[in-house]
This record gives structure tokens, C-alpha cells and sequence, in this order.
DNA sequence: TTATATTATCGTAATATTGCGATACGACAA
DNA sequence: TTGTCGTATCGCAATATTACGATAATATAA
């Protein structure tokens, strides 16, 4: 097969596994972290900050754009990326909110 | 090719890119919700609580085991499974330093 | 010992992901 | 218009993931 069967579970578990794929790869982690870092719209230095290949950065970008994390504003030639604020707020309060469920007190085995 | 070029990225972000992965499925999600809402080792009922075959679901657990999220003991001819407080925690750090690192106030595009 | 119950592993098929070269598309400059 | 620059998309190859049936491994029961 190799599809999962996203059918069996809840939207919240299957939002959580979407949010984490989306973050499963160094090269998005750090895009992300070079956008906030610069804490700024970044145009085209993306390439030569990843060391990976035009085509294969523009994919990564475009999963991080499809997830919502990151947005690009066309700026004449080039895009500009910066992060999408709102999003992000979304991503965190989710993930902080799966790991919280959890009562770590009592321990079993 | 189909392997991530993990060597031209930093520790923490691998780290944090497999930890993600980790995370990316929902089945495993859901594992981790029912370990966590049982608050007790679970033996042996994952297989009808999530509706996948019974290769599947040890092939998840074995994964979430390998990421160190949980620990299975031997309990007579069953194995009993619960999350691993530690690596639950560092997870949880892990990530919400992640997303904390970032400064959303300022907009750009 | 033999049977049964529970979990792990093997082998295989279907699909997804990762990566890159080639190429197309869009905006601007000459 | 023609050329150039930056980005996106296409097509392909290599590898990874997901899923399951079959089978092995282990512990207990009969």
C-alpha cells in the first residue's frame, strides 16, 4: 500500500501528524529558522544558505508554503518569504497542547 | 535520490526533523493519545483500538520505541506499553523552544 | 509435550518523499 | 524585441514509508 489510512483516526490526530510531516525534514527546520532569525522577508539567498539545489529548495519551500507555515510576496523579480504569523501561533498552541494532555506523574512500568 | 542530505544541517536540526518524524503519522498519534489518556501501560488492546493489522501496529510501535517515546516490558506473554517520561519531556522542550525562538511581532510582508 | 495466545519479524506491493537536471515562466534591463 | 535573472514546474531515479499476510518467536495453559 503505502498510503496512510487517515480515515481510521480523528481530524485532530490526523492535523498533528499533517503539522508534524511538514517539519520532518532538516532542510525545512532550517529554512524556517533562517527566516525568523532574520526576522525579516528573505529573496533568494535561500539557495546558497541550504546548500542544496535550486529546484530541490523550491520544493521545500512549496510543502512549507502548502502547510501555510511561510508565505512569498512577489518583489519584482525575485519572491520575498517571511512567516506566516498566524499560522505559526496555530502550529505552536497545537503542539503545545498534545504534549500537556499528558500526566507524566505516575509511572507504571 | 530519496535520502535527506542530513550532513548539511546542524545536530538540532536534525534532531528536531526526526523527532518530527516521529510525530508524522497519525496512527502513532493516536497510540500516544491512548497511552496518555489510559495514564497506565496498555497491553495488547492497541490492535482493536486503532483498526490496523496487528503487523502495522507493531511496525508504529517500534518506530515510537525507536524514537524513544515509549518503553514496552514483558508481562507474562503480552507486552505492556507507556510513554517515557524523559524523552517526553525533552521532546516537548525541543519544540517549544522551537517555535518560541520566533519574534511574530514584526510583519513584513 | 502439545496447543494457544500475544507480539515481532520477514517478504512483498503500493505509494510517498527526496533530490536534481532540464526546462518553462515571469519580471526587468538593454 | 531580445537577453538575463530568479523562481517554479516537469520528469526521472533512488530511497523511504505504509500496510498486510505469512511466519517465527516466546510465554503460558492444557
Amino acid at each position: 500500500m503505502g498510503a496512510s489510512k487517515s480515515d481510521l483516526f480523528t481530524k485532530q490526530q490526523n492535523d498533528i501528524a499533517t503539522m508534524a510531516k511538514a517539519l520532518a525534514h532538516p532542510a525545512r527546520i532550517a529554512i524556517l529558522q533562517y527566516l525568523y532569525k532574520k526576522n525579516a522577508c528573505v529573496c533568494g539567498d535561500l539557495v546558497e544558505e541550504l546548500g542544496l539545489a535550486q529546484a530541490t529548495t523550491s520544493q521545500h519551500l512549496k510543502e512549507l508554503k502548502n502547510a501555510g507555515l511561510i508565505q512569498g510576496t512577489i518583489e519584482g523579480a525575485s519572491v520575498c518569504y517571511c512567516l506566516h504569523p498566524a499560522v505559526w501561533k496555530q502550529y505552536q498552541e497545537l503542539f503545545a497542547g498534545f504534549f500537556k494532555e499528558v500526566k507524566l506523574s505516575k509511572t507504571c512500568c
